[in-house]
Parts: C-alpha cells; structure tokens; sequence
DNA sequence: GTCTATATTTCGATAGAC
DNA sequence: GTCTATCGAAATATAGAC
C-alpha cells in the first residue's frame, strides 16, 4: 500500500491474491504456509513479503475484495427501512454470490480466520457487513417472524448458491439463480394461503 | 481408545472436551493450543496428551459427538424416498440444532479444520453426513427445483437456528423453532398462489 | 493420571545482497 | 522486485519420573 504505484503494477500482487484466494480454499487459512504459496508462484517467501506486509494482509486483502462485492448492495440498507429493502438486497447478493462464488466459498470455510482478522482491524473504516447484518436482524421495530425469517432467507441465498459447483454443478448459474431467488421469495412470504 | 475404559473413567476426557469445544469456537481451531486447553484445564499439556493421542483426535472426537446427534435423523434417508422424508429430516435436525448448538457453531466456523481432519480419516466407518446430503441434493431423480429448495431450507434451517443467541438472544428456542418450521414449510411448497 | 522437561518441526518474518 | 540465509517464536508431540 505505501507503495508509489506505477503504471500496472500490482501484477504480480493479484496473482498471489488469486493463489492464496485458491488454497485457502483448498487447505484452510491456517493450513496454508506462505512457503506454499510462494511455490506455486514460482517466486520466493520472501517476494510475497514485498508485496504483503504479513500472512494476514494477504487475507485482509482479500476481505476486502469480498467487501467491496457487497458494500454496494449494502448501502441504502444502513437506516432505511429494512423489510422492505431485504428482497432487494438479497437479489443482490445472489447476483454478488454467483459472479464471485470463491470468495463466499473462501468465507464460509475460514470463518475463524476471518473473524479473527478483524478483531485486529478495528481501525476498520467500513463497519464489518455482518456486523451490519446481524444489528438489523436484531432490530426490536421488526416483527421477530420477519427477521426469523430474513435470517433463514439468507442462509437459504447462500447454501442454494454455494453448492451450485457442487451438487449443482451442470446447472447453469442463472437458473439456478431464478429458482433460489423464487424460493427466498416463497420463503418471506408467510403462507397464509397454505392449508 | 486403547485405554481398559474403566467405571465413571472419562470424566477428565469430557472436560477436555468441553473446554475445547468453548475455545475452538472462541478462537478457532488452528488458533486454539494445547497449551491454553491444558491451563483452562487446570492440568499440563501433557495430562491433555494422555486423554487424546493427538489435537486432531480431539477434533474428532468432537465431531463425533456432532455426528450422533445427527446420524439418528440421518438413518432412514440413506436410499429411502428422499423428496417426501425431508420435511421429517429437517424437522429432526432443527430438535438437535437447538439442543446442542455449539456443536454446531463449532462446525460452521471450522469448516476447514473439519474437513482437513476426515482427509486423514479415510477409515470412517460412517459415511459423512455431509457426503450424504450433497449425495441426495445431486440425485437426478429429484426435480431440480425441489433439490434446490432442499438446499436452500437446509441454509436457512442452519443459518436461522443458527443465529439464535445472537440476534434473537431473548427468543425463546421453543418459539424461534416453530418459525423456522413454518418459514421452511413455505419454502419447501412452491408458491403457486402468489402473484 | 499427572508432572517436568525436552525433542522436533515448521512457520512467520527479517536482513541484506543483487 | 526478487533472491539466499537465518532468526526467533510457538506449536505439537514425546520421554521418563512420580
């Protein structure tokens, strides 16, 4: 970061974004040496510190790429209201969900490291989104069956897409995409007209 | 394992547990030692040893706990009807969410850790159930939007359940169960009748 | 069953040459 | 920007006394 910052660089900074983005996936943060991801780059431990101050930089940096993912279809949400926004907002994380579907994955696996990492950041400018998240499921001016229930639609949203790849994995993204975003939809609809 | 197993002997084996159940949800399993278990347990590192042939056996272990808490709703689901029994599956997996839920936590946020583990374990007698859920969802049998609504109930199964004691502190587990219940009711029943 | 050492390994990080 | 070499720390695991 306190680097002038040519013309293209970051290059070779990405790549090892990508590398580490890969086996941290594969083998989990902690289980992931920079020995390893030096190797796969073809370059030393010690080039990965020119471009990452630490381990948990090259982490960090990947947060925030996540972040940057979602904060857009994050704001509008700070204070306005909520229940009626939340279909919105989960459109968009499906959307964010199947465009960047290895950096959720990279989430979900390494939820320790992460949460780990940002008691450390808490010089963080931007409020950490499931903080974000979880202040308004916890927001007494909605119904509790409400935001049961938009909690539910967003583990639904992110294991209806996270095992597309998986079990899912000759279905194309965008009607998978349509059938998750139908679910959720019957999902925030209490069924009063259900027998 | 190898031990006579004798009377009440294991009681020190539960609290190792225990504790590392607490601290591999606090910190994470990789960031968790045997040396901080060893000082909450009032003992050294090496009594810890004497219990668990290695940290990853009490990994397993507790995985093991979370297993049984599971494979008894699991039997039944194994090459039975899987489309109409899911609802019953579910059912009993919300019961033991909610009575062991820190099992439960622990394996959400360690994901990594888990799944490094029964790497090793290739000699697992029991199938995972992981295994066996994404073997049922990837049934080509089943209509592709009931196994994507599967999918999706099981996220919001998890992630609603989940979050009680974090966003719904107050709520009664009893109260937030028969949300869950009637929020994946509608889920799982495509909504014809909405506009 | 629990202790005090200690062995062994590996990892994150740094120094300094090029 | 990348290298070699190395430091220092911390962790897992073991040996052997009690």
């Amino acid at each position: 970061m306190p680097r002038p910052a040519g013309a293209d660089q970051g290059t070779t900074k990405q790549r090892i974004l990508d590398i580490a983005l890969q086996l941290f996936i594969e083998k989990g943060y902690d289980k992931t040496s920079l020995r390893e991801i030096a190797e796969r780059l073809g370059y030393s431990k010690a080039a990965v510190y020119y471009h990452f101050a630490s381990k948990d930089d090259i982490l960090g940096a990947l947060h925030l790429r996540l972040h940057d993912v979602l904060d857009e279809a994050m704001t509008g949400l700070s204070q306005a209201g909520t229940e009626e926004t939340w279909p919105k907002l989960l459109d968009q994380f499906i959307d964010g969900m199947i465009a960047n579907r290895d950096l959720f994955v990279l989430h979900e696996r390494n939820r320790a490291a992460f949460e780990a990492l940002h008691m450390k950041d808490h010089h963080e400018e931007h409020e950490d989104i499931e903080r974000q998240l979880r202040r308004v499921l916890a927001d007494v001016e909605i119904p509790l069956e409400s935001r049961v229930r938009m909690a539910c639609s967003l583990g639904a949203v992110t294991l209806g897409i996270m095992l597309a790849g998986d079990a899912f994995d000759d279905v194309p993204s965008d009607q998978l995409a349509s059938i998750v975003r139908r679910a959720i939809g019957d999902l925030l609809t209490p069924g009063v007209f259900r027998t």
